[in-house]
RNA sequence: GCCGCUAUCGUCUAGGGGACUAGGACGCCGCCCUCUCACGGCGGAAACCGGGGUUCGAAUCCCCGUAGCGGUACCA
């Protein structure tokens, strides 16, 4: 089994590109087989090696690999000329001058249904003479059979007049030479497998079995772009999340594995892909989801791991307290900062935070007591010594706990929402502590409105 | 227009003639847990696109319609 993934060299990879190579690694790492990537770079206009360069980087991050390549259509350019030359020599391809506006003009005549057929030339692009009778069929792993009408398709323009191949050609070649057993692809390229079938056939050749993945769209049922938000892998690690949790996601999406487990982990998955059990219909990318799949994966990393990944993030080092007490909090990356920023920088500015906490009295009071009982700590500033001074206090006072932690926490923390409130105290440690208590008091009149 | 593909809760899906009172997950709602926020636990609302067939029996098979998507380039 040898499975080809070619994407184009757009730039990012799009979260759909990710799903195709996803589906075309754990097809070939299941069976045994070979994954061999190809860049589809016939475009004369685009520059790629920079595109490529982030593509590449893209599936790094996911952890897939690949067996062969990446290779260049374009760098297989003498292969081409010489099928160009043999197919015409054989009377299977004719040039032709005939435009798009031409062939749209023939159809007036011949009928729209009818597949343009053109009258060879000295000279113009190279067309593949299709049939007239019988049909050519795509067996489609995942569709089953798209029968397509011969009389219904246009002769397919396979090369420039400048003799420089067109995809049609330059991949069906490409299946050809590396014996591609099984090409896994986006919807979008269904309409254009009779053109590479047929010229597979006219090269002598079996096509390979193909499989078309239904299109990923947005929440809105169109197209995933940018304007949904992430759409590519690169959006996605910036945002926060975790390449095992992106690919076990995105391996669910448009798939089903199991009727009551969706965590899988890398084998699992490889073991349970099947081609026949990709879905046909298009699929909702759902964000949401993938968040809900971040946080299990981000809650069962270790403190050693998720600390690394947390420094190599925020850039920043020293944070493994911080993280010890933010880890099952968090659902992305990005949470984190604004989480547990406050313990080893400046706290949030939140001035409706401190509006709603204080107001009044009894908060200033409650504070006012946490600062004693801290004060009178001794020894060790731990977070148990810091439970065993706080935890009396409401009860004291007779105060909810909330009514007696909330004015600590904005104190500290500037905001309402943080680790929980003795971590907070312990890591952030008694001067600093102590410091935006006071910092905090001083700004309040005794009422608790602002001084 | 023409060619092709597709159609189960809002979303991802299970289902491949009787096991369906249509299952799970995300999201949503309610309750519980609780120092905030999350997590977790319990409960709830929520779907077979429409119409014809086939069959003793259809979410499952066939046809038609409708809708969505893709293609219709000397792009990929």
């Amino acid at each position: 089994m040898r499975v080809r993934f070619a994407p184009s060299p757009t730039g990012a990879l799009h979260i759909g590109g990710a799903r195709t190579a996803l589906f075309n690694w754990l097809l070939a790492r299941g069976n045994g087989g070979k994954l061999v990537l190809r860049i589809e770079d016939t475009d004369r206009e685009r520059s790629t090696d920079e595109n490529v360069a982030q593509i590449l980087d893209a599936l790094e991050w996911l952890g897939i690999d690949w067996d062969e390549g990446p290779i260049s259509q374009r760098s297989l350019e003498q292969r081409h000329r010489e099928v160009l030359a043999q197919l015409e020599a054989d009377g299977l391809a004719y040039r032709s001058t005939a435009t798009g506006d031409d062939v749209r003009a023939w159809k007036e005549v011949n009928g729209s249904a009818r597949g343009f057929r053109g009258e060879p030339e000295a000279e113009g692009a190279l067309r593949l003479r299709v049939p007239d009778e019988g049909e050519t069929v795509v067996r489609d792993a995942v569709r089953g059979e798209a029968r397509f009408a011969h009389r219904h398709l246009d002769d397919p323009v396979i090369a420039r007049a400048d003799g420089t191949p067109l995809y049609n050609l330059a991949v069906a070649i490409d299946d050809l030479d590396e014996g591609i057993t099984h090409v896994v692809r986006g919807e979008d390229h269904l309409s254009n497998t009779p053109k590479q079938v047929l010229v597979l056939e006219a090269l002598g050749a079996e096509p390979p079995i193909y499989a078309h993945l239904p299109l990923l769209h947005g929440p809105d049922g169109k197209k995933l772009s940018k304007r949904h938000g992430a759409a590519s892998v690169q959006e996605l690690r910036d945002a926060g999340y975790l390449p095992e949790a992106v690919l076990n996601y995105i391996a669910l999406l448009g798939a089903g594995y199991d009727t009551d487990q969706e965590i899988f982990t890398v084998g699992e998955l490889q073991e349970r892909f099947d081609l026949a059990r990709v879905s046909r219909s298009p699929a909702v990318f759902d964000e949401r989801k993938l968040r809900h799949v971040n946080g299990l994966y981000l809650r069962n990393l270790d403190l050693p791991d998720l600390t690394a990944r947390l420094e190599r993030f925020t850039g920043r080092e020293g944070i493994a307290q911080a993280v010890a007490i933010s880890a099952e909090k968090i659902q992305r990356l990005d949470e984190f900062e604004p989480l547990a920023g406050f313990l080893f920088g400046d706290p949030v500015e939140d001035p409706k935070a401190f509006a709603k906490v204080f107001g009044k009295a009894e908060s200033v009071e409650a504070l006012k007591a946490c600062r004693e009982a801290l004060v009178a700590i001794e020894g060790e500033f731990s977070q148990d010594a810091v439970e065993s001074a706080l935890a009396p206090i409401p009860e004291r006072l007779e105060l909810g706990a909330g009514k007696v932690y909330q004015p600590l926490r904005v104190a500290i923390s500037g905001t309402t929402i943080s680790p929980g409130i003795f971590e907070s105290v312990a890591v952030l440690g008694r001067d600093l502590t102590l410091a935006r208590v006071d910092s905090t008091l001083g700004s309040l009149s005794a009422d608790g409105l602002p001084a």
